[in-house]
RNA sequence: GCCCAGGUGGUGGAAUGGUAUACACGAAGGACUUAAAAUCCUUUGAGCUUUUGUUCAUGCGGGUUCGACUCCCGCCCUGGGCACCA
């Protein structure tokens, strides 16, 4: 008997897929003169990869396998299905490398890409490879310059000097979110802070609607609460504290207006700015001064650690006035308060806040206590005895206050001083100020240059190009000079699930992301999945473009402002003893390796097997030695009918046909829920029984365990599905149909329990009443000691599972 | 500190109110073999028991229920995210 040989099966099944256009979507258009059936559309995502040097991770398999799964279901269930995959190419790896070896980044590029495609299609999966799309092509950039240009002339692009987080490592400014523990995300080194011009994109206009339209879409409940917490909306009121003998006012934001009599002081921020007008009045301005200074040069991560110990200074000869009892207040300056959140000044209130407690007992600060365990007000003159939350309307209104609300998310830094970018499409001129690049000028295309590290003075390499910096004024065709800041990794990312839609290998050049027919019929995205790390950054940032573009009306109206229709997360594959896979660590699994030693179908079957699709997971070389058994099992059974005399059954027995129709409804409803695992695991118990009842099955059954076994592990499937002698190709047959009648069995098993204890099993035929199922149990010789003598109180009944006895 | 997800055999895990430990890995014993690998068969939560059985066990302590891994309350621990956010 031959013998299973992945590795020439694979490569022989991959060929006829991929040379046949077999998983390619159809757009409307294409279909409406032949296809009069009108299939349903699916469109299915998963994030698009970074193209590293090191190739695919065996991380990025397990995503790239679960929703390959899902796909192939579906267009076996009739589905017009789109499954894309392209390359998120622009990053500093590539620069890096780059700059080491001279070589230009688009060449490693193309290099890298060319790898991760053929590791994709030795896994088999099934992308509609003639969509695929790169967003260093620069007519893919084209577009992510064209939506710069729209957010700049609707005002959400604007430029200003701010104090940036600065990467002293990679010479680069680095968003808030690019930004772990006072460390740069990519190599770990602290950050700095440094002033520096930057593009700013406007997403805090955004904030509410990114909470609030969550509601409207699929996502798990983790993911939204992420979310939710990183906009960080808080509601609250802004109150004014009028200073004695000034006309300067501190406007204070606070989310507990309620407990206004029991502000005994005020803290602002050491860079707040009324501090610069009134410091005349203060008698210690100098030591303020030297405080303020000391507070500066603090790193993030050094202000974290002092956490515990609160550090601040009082503004003598200066008092403020609580508009609600007029009592003076001390007034101090502390770097507990953030001059970026709020109105960078608080009204501390020390007996219900724990930061203004510990503030207060070492600076030997009042403490008066405002509301009582009732959540009752009291010490709050006239408002004594009303409950806190309505005191919160009412003591803002006395004392003039406004409601207001403040978010933790900040707008979102946009330049980078980077070759290996989208260049921002931009031209200053010094008489008309900044002017957006013609439209028809896209793309503004990187120049050549011959050197691509950053400058020391932190300008991008491509401020160096004279030729290329100088430019007409597009307005008054003056002297003016080109941005030479390049954008983010994430701006490619924004929208490139519309790319797809268009994308042709052969007609890219028409590409045309204002497409309405295309947009109408395939978004928005049925199901997108990616990792839980990118939920804050990618994620929100993407849906924010969507809504920006649905509402300049680049997107129909019809289609909804949001662009995932359902969002899932998948677990990442930790080393063998649960540590994370590093190169540094020598742990990683090359999946190349793994494909040579045991096939891809048996990777696909493992990573599918080893848990829960959305947990984080070590691997274990011992547990694929498990799937490849699996995967032989089926080989050698389903040889066993190639003989051609093998006959179908009419009459095939009645438990297989039970055990078969309850996989088919366990794997099918499994999938959608990305129970992989279960599904497999079904699928084992499947064929478990198949080889307990050789006699029983028939070519049919086998034929039937195929179907099932095509999207986990499409190669075997089709091989065997040939080699029975079948029609057609196995992924392209209908997906089955359950027969509920077969599912339920005429004989069950019934617990009889006593007191919920399981005292007997009997086998009786499906369906009958709880007298009948009585006058058995009764019988019962386990029983009967457990029951005699003793009064039975009540008898609980289930149909067809258990009757429990209660004495 | 706040938000989220978890805690089940030697291991990965299954079971979402009704037979706890499916499925797989590993281990032990056996068959085949000159031998090994592969394959196949048997056993495999712990205890008591010759068997029949029976008791205990899903992080800990309570509760609801005829019945709880599952629901509720209070803890402990692990992982992820956020964090002087007023």
């Amino acid at each position: 008997m031959a013998k299973y040989n992945p590795q020439k099966i694979e490569k022989k099944w991959q060929k006829k897929w991929y040379d046949g256009s077999l998983f390619k979507a159809q757009n409307p258009s294409a279909r409406s003169g032949q296809d009069s059936s009108k299939k349903e559309k699916f469109y299915i995502l998963d994030e698009f990869p970074y193209p590293s040097g090191d190739g695919l991770h065996i991380g990025h398999c397990r995503p790239y396998i679960g929703l390959d799964i899902i796909a192939r279901k579906r267009r076996m269930q009739g589905q017009n299905v789109l499954f894309p995959m392209g390359w998120d190419a622009f990053g500093l790896p590539t620069e890096n490398y780059a700059i080491k070896k001279g070589v230009h980044p688009s060449i490693v590029t193309k290099k890298n890409t060319d790898n991760f495609r053929k590791q994709m299609k030795n896994l088999g999966l099934s992308f509609d490879w003639s969509r695929e799309v790169n967003t260093t092509d620069p007519k893919y950039y084209k577009w992510t310059q064209w939506i710069f240009i729209k957010l700049f002339e609707n005002g959400l692009a604007y430029k200003d000097k701010l104090a940036i987080n600065w990467c002293p490592s990679c010479k680069i400014g680095l968003a808030n979110e690019e930004v772990v523990a006072g460390n740069c995300e990519r190599c770990g080194t602290k950050v700095e802070k440094r002033e520096k011009e930057q593009w700013l994109i406007k997403i805090t206009k955004y904030a509410d609607r990114l909470i609030n339209d969550l509601a409207t879409v699929d996502y798990q409940q983790r993911i939204k609460d992420q979310q939710i917490n990183w906009i960080g909306r808080s509601e609250g009121s802004e109150i004014d504290f009028s200073i004695v003998n000034s006309n300067e006012k501190i406007k204070v934001f606070t989310t507990r207006p309620d407990t206004l009599f029991g502000c005994t002081f005020l803290v602002l921020a050491p860079d707040h700015e009324i501090l610069k007008k009134i410091k005349n009045k203060i008698k210690n301005w100098q030591e303020v001064e030297k405080y303020i200074n000391q507070a500066k040069n603090k790193s993030d991560l050094e202000r974290q650690e002092n956490q515990k110990d609160k550090t601040g200074i009082e503004l003598e000869s200066i008092k403020a006035i609580n508009p609600a009892n007029k009592e003076r207040l001390p007034i101090f300056v502390a770097d507990y308060v953030m001059v970026n959140y709020g109105t960078g000044a608080i009204m501390a209130v020390p007996a219900h806040d724990q930061r203004d407690l510990e503030f207060a007992k070492k600076y030997n600060q009042k403490i008066i206590e405002v509301i009582d365990n009732k959540k009752m007000l009291l010490n709050s003159g006239e408002f004594n005895g009303m409950e806190s939350e309505k005191g919160k309307i009412a003591i803002t209104e006395l004392v003039g206050g406004k409601k207001s609300v403040n978010y933790k998310l900040r707008d979102w830094v946009f330049s980078r001083q980077h070759y290996w970018g989208e260049p921002i499409p931009m031209i200053n001129c010094t008489a008309c100020g900044w002017q957006t690049v013609p439209e028809k000028e896209l793309p503004v295309e990187l120049p050549k240059v011959q050197k691509y590290q950053p400058t020391d003075t932190g300008e991008s390499p491509l401020s160096a190009i004279e030729k290329w910096v100088n430019v007409k004024c597009p307005t008054c065709k003056g002297p003016a000079k080109r941005e030479t800041d390049t954008m983010p990794n994430w701006a490619g990312s924004n929208w490139y699930y519309l790319a797809y839609l268009a994308a042709d290998k052969q007609g890219n050049s028409k590409f045309e992301i204002r497409n309405s027919k295309l947009l109408s019929y395939w978004m928005p995205v049925d199901w997108y999945n990616g990792g839980m790390e990118h939920t804050t950054l990618h994620l929100l940032y993407s849906r924010f473009i969507f809504k920006f573009l649905w509402d300049i009306g680049a997107i129909p109206k019809k289609i909804g402002n949001e662009p995932y229709k359902k969002r899932t997360s998948h677990g990442i594959i930790l080393a063998e003893g649960g540590v994370k896979m590093s190169k540094s660590k020598g742990n990683v699994i090359n999946p190349d390796d793994v494909v040579k030693n045991y096939g891809g179908d048996a990777l696909r079957v493992y990573e599918m097997f080893m848990g829960p699709f959305e947990q984080m997971i070590p691997w274990d070389s011992k547990g694929i030695v498990g799937a490849r058994r699996f995967l032989e099992k089926i080989y050698n059974l389903a040889l066993k009918f190639q003989i051609p005399n093998s006959k179908s059954q009419i009459n095939p027995k009645l438990e297989i046909q039970n055990l078969l129709n309850k996989t088919i409804k366990k794997v099918g409803d499994d999938i959608e829920l990305m129970k992989f695992n279960t599904a497999i695991s079904s699928l084992m118990i499947l064929v478990n029984g198949f080889y307990e009842k050789p006699q029983d099955i028939t070519k049919e059954n086998v034929k039937n365990l195929l179907i099932l076994l095509s999207p986990f592990a499409p190669h075997l499937a089709e091989e065997l599905w040939e080699k029975l002698g079948s029609k057609g190709l196995c992924s392209q047959q209908k997906w089955l149909k359950y027969n509920e009648r077969l599912i339920n069995q005429e004989k069950v098993v019934f617990m009889i329990q006593v007191n919920g204890k399981v005292r007997d099993k009997i086998e009786v035929n499906a369906g009958l009443d709880q007298s009948q199922i009585e006058g058995i149990a009764q019988k019962g010789l386990r029983i009967t000691p457990w029951i005699n003598g003793k009064q039975i109180k009540k008898i609980i009944f289930v149909p067809n599972k258990l009757i429990n006895i209660v004495i």
